[in-house]
DNA sequence: TTGAAAGCGCTAACAC
DNA sequence: GTGTTAGCGCTTTCAA
């Protein structure tokens, strides 16, 4: 901007203003096209660091999640990139496991960020930095911080149904699961997966069937599911149904019952969860509780853009359901 | 720093050497973990735009990719995230149709980014701006900037042995491409899925039948390529074998002919590109050209830390070749 | 071993 | 309309 400013005789001052936008009627038009237009010969960028320095707001909104891949993160990136894209915010992708650990944390220390949307429980620490620093943060998903600003997705009513369908005509349901113990967590809304499934057991007079497939480094979730339960299927003979807890465990049991030899629908029926696009390509199309991708996104952008402006505006927050989408996976004998 | 500095009664310098652990040895163990103690205490975290501004470098690493979904990109991500995550650095998902159009790039401006890394070719006005500021760059994939470090993928051989075998046992076989006109940019490396198409029709005396599937918003790309095939197969009847641009397009194209009763491999065989985890898990299993995520990420991000270090080290380059993946939707009938 | 002070590139209040 | 000026929170030379 110096450089500019001395380009064309005139103060820095100006040339911020102008680059800046704001202050804009106090501006001679002559002035800005001239300032304009060296800018652009001179090749100018603006340093982003100096601007958040200096005035208030980097323009970066945080996005916490655990990974890229598999899908289920990919598509939630991308439906709230979507969001944000048209706009002047930009988008970082941060994994909080990493960027809350005590020592380490305080020298590399963060950006000032305009707001956070989490995907995942935030550490304690993390949270009650950001609150201490009036960050916005909305929180989003499967599990929801109740005394934060949240879009809170619901899965119960079609896992119910889901479930229902699954053990009305079965014997053994089981359960493709991520834990062995389902871990509950004061403070928060959390997903339904286990309590419904056990609720469906009861009433149905079954058995539960909890199958641990638990994400271990080095192996893809799809290839250790497949793993896991074709040697589970071996040992204890095969249930008639399954519930996977994400769609990834769906497909990885389809190709187990496959190496197997078991058909699906016919021999064992699977319903899946989160209902990443993969699932309605695969054969049998793997019938799934759809998580509401886009809808989420726009939401908690708009919850998040309310907040940004209106720091002291009532808790927002905000429950999508579900929809159960069947498909052949799960079809009925009948 | 400031407040920590006055709560020890020491100056703000002393606290800023304790917290970046520079000039370690000129600082008292004393004072240095006074000063770490109360850091914790105080809940201080480093601000990074101030720590960009002042000292040099920001510990960005800017990565250049156009989505984060389908999974292609996600897994490119991934892969480049697991090499970064143990390191101080950060990765930034930029999106530079975006971040390049003239007026708005200069208002909007650039994070002080330590380096680059481009899976898409760079327009050139970003590419100059980057030159200009001596940023190092290292550009990845299928296409690579010749006269820049970096690390491509050629297809070529497993191109060829693959288009061959699908070529040997047919009269018709389709290349279901993203473009009608294969572009040719100087000064890049390129891909060679038309040439090898070309190339091995003309050998095998066969026709090209080039099916174009352009990605269009608010469709994806597998229900997209699923209905124009659908189309096109109706109206010209099925070719004996398709070559698909990427593994998306191949499971459109799976679905297609699922939709109308044609067998994979029985009555036509398919290939796919790219080696997305999803592309095995189909039934058929779809064979592929495998793209060496893990690879290109590990050596990309060998490339820049050289470069970072050694601004004036000689250009470095890598070309990985991508395997011929050969699973069941191949199979040959014989 | 520590402190004082300049300055990174920008914003915004205030004066002219 | 435009210029002057005081920071934003940090790094880093130089002096003590």
């Amino acid at each position: 901007m110096m450089d500019i400013a001395r380009h064309l005789n005139i103060s820095q001052a100006t040339v911020s203003y102008v680059l800046s936008g704001r202050a804009s009627g106090s501006i001679s038009e002559h002035t800005r096209s001239r300032v304009m237009e060296a800018a652009q010969e001179m090749g100018y960028r603006r340093n982003r660091a100096a601007q958040a320095l200096a005035g208030h707001g980097s323009h970066i909104i945080e996005f916490c999640v655990t990974a890229f891949f598999p899908s289920y993160y990919a598509q939630v990136l991308e439906a709230f990139n979507l969001e944000i894209r048209p706009t002047p915010y930009e988008l970082h992708i941060v994994n909080p496991a990493f960027s809350s650990e005590e020592e380490w944390a305080i020298s590399k220390g963060d950006w000032p960020v305009d707001g956070v949307i989490a995907d995942v429980p935030l550490p304690e620490t993390m949270l009650s930095w950001l609150r201490q620093r009036g960050t916005p943060i909305v929180s989003v998903g499967l599990f929801a911080h109740t005394e934060i600003d949240h879009v809170f997705v619901d899965m119960t009513s079609s896992l119910l149904e889901g479930l229902r369908q699954l053990a009305a005509h079965s014997r053994r349901v089981a359960f493709v699961s991520m834990w062995a113990a389902h871990p509950v967590i004061v403070g928060y809304r959390q997903d339904s997966r286990y309590p419904v499934y056990r609720q469906v057991m009861q009433e149905a007079g079954l058995a539960e069937e909890v199958i641990v497939v638990h994400q271990r480094e080095g192996i893809s979730l799809r290839a250790l599911t497949r793993e896991v339960l074709r040697n589970y299927i071996e040992q204890n003979g095969c249930p008639d149904a399954f519930f996977c807890f994400n769609d990834e465990r769906a497909i990885g049991t389809l190709a187990a019952l496959r190496d197997l030899g078991v058909r699906v629908p016919q021999d064992v029926r699977l319903l899946g969860c989160d209902g990443i696009e993969d699932a309605a390509y695969h054969y049998p199309a793997i019938s799934t509780i759809q998580y509401p991708f886009a809808e989420v996104a726009r939401l908690s952008w708009e919850f998040l853009q309310h907040r940004m402006k209106h720091p002291d505006a009532p808790l927002q927050s905000a429950t999508l359901a579900a929809q159960l989408v069947l498909r052949e996976s799960s079809a009925s004998r009948n």
